[in-house]
DNA sequence: TTAAACAATGTTATAATGTATCAAACTTCA
DNA sequence: TGAAGTTTGATACATTATAACATTGTTTAA
């Protein structure tokens, strides 16, 4: 695994290749901490979501699981799409109806993208000030938060000219 | 319009048919302003995303807006959509598929929402600590905002018991 | 080691959500 | 009026997601 090929203009060039690899190999361990079994379908998946900087739907992973041109059903996608987002690998972006794979090494944390409405590039961004900012307001109205979405839609600096 | 009656547990008790006229008012004026027509449809749609503090998905409204027993098609109850959230009047709910009507009366803003996931209700934020959170990280991406949306599920102060 | 229990996947069918397209009706304005 | 633009009606279809049950694979414990 050599390419480091930027394929989808992601905010900063980086060695893509060697930042999925080591966010496979951090998939591995918690699903081994967590006794949970990453089986080659959800691997298989996990290495889809994340090759590729922009969010995928479901209906774009479908053809991509299918080796020796047999077709893959729809539950097979959405279920390991599930046990992914379940266990803080992936995360769902609502607004596009698509999946992305998760960069954060933080074990538990709410989902904050920024998403360019061009190249479709999703920047995850791990910001405790907005967390905490939420948090506050939701204290105010007494509101017990489970979860947060924050989808931030706008143009990634590559895509402003 | 004397009904006050409280059907979804919003977080804090209010007078609901009051704060609904009154949002159809302001949405009135809106429209005037900005040139653009409330048609019937159009304010028959607000008034039920408004009648419920819980969002509602189109297919809900569908058969709501039909009078006489006769049906009103999907697009009907879509067109109506776009044109309340384009107009900032009411806001889409990407988690949930669903729509509610817009409470702030500030002209443009981004959509910020508390959302229990037991009863249902959204509760509409304008917490500008957020918004600069979010600023000041989009920021230092270089990314520039088009569009916020915040959807927080958890529980509501009634629901947590 | 085997069978029982559980977990994961295959398969089929269908539900739920959303849009494209073109025709008809309605509004506006010269 | 009548022509242009906007809104709605109507039909068909596209996209996204899940229910239900059969089959296969894995683990566990007798």
């Amino acid at each position: 695994m050599t390419d480091n090929t930027i394929t989808n203009t992601p905010s900063e060039p980086h060695d893509h290749a060697h930042c999925m690899t080591s966010a496979l190999q951090r998939a591995r361990q918690v699903c081994q901490d967590k006794q949970v079994r990453l089986t080659p379908i959800r691997e298989k998946v996990l290495q889809l979501v994340w090759q590729s900087h922009r969010p995928l739907g479901a209906y774009e992973i479908l053809p991509m699981l299918s080796e020796n041109g047999k077709a893959v059903a729809p539950p097979t996608v959405y279920r390991a799409l599930d046990f992914l987002v379940t266990h803080g690998l992936a995360h769902r972006i609502a607004s596009l109806n698509a999946f992305v794979g998760c960069s954060l090494s933080s074990a538990q944390h709410g989902s904050q993208f920024l998403l360019c409405r061009k190249c479709g590039v999703a920047i995850e961004l791990e910001a405790p000030a907005i967390t905490q900012a939420i948090a506050h307001n939701a204290d105010q109205h007494r509101f017990k938060i489970d979860n947060e979405s924050i989808e931030i839609s706008g143009l990634c600096q590559c895509c402003q000219h």
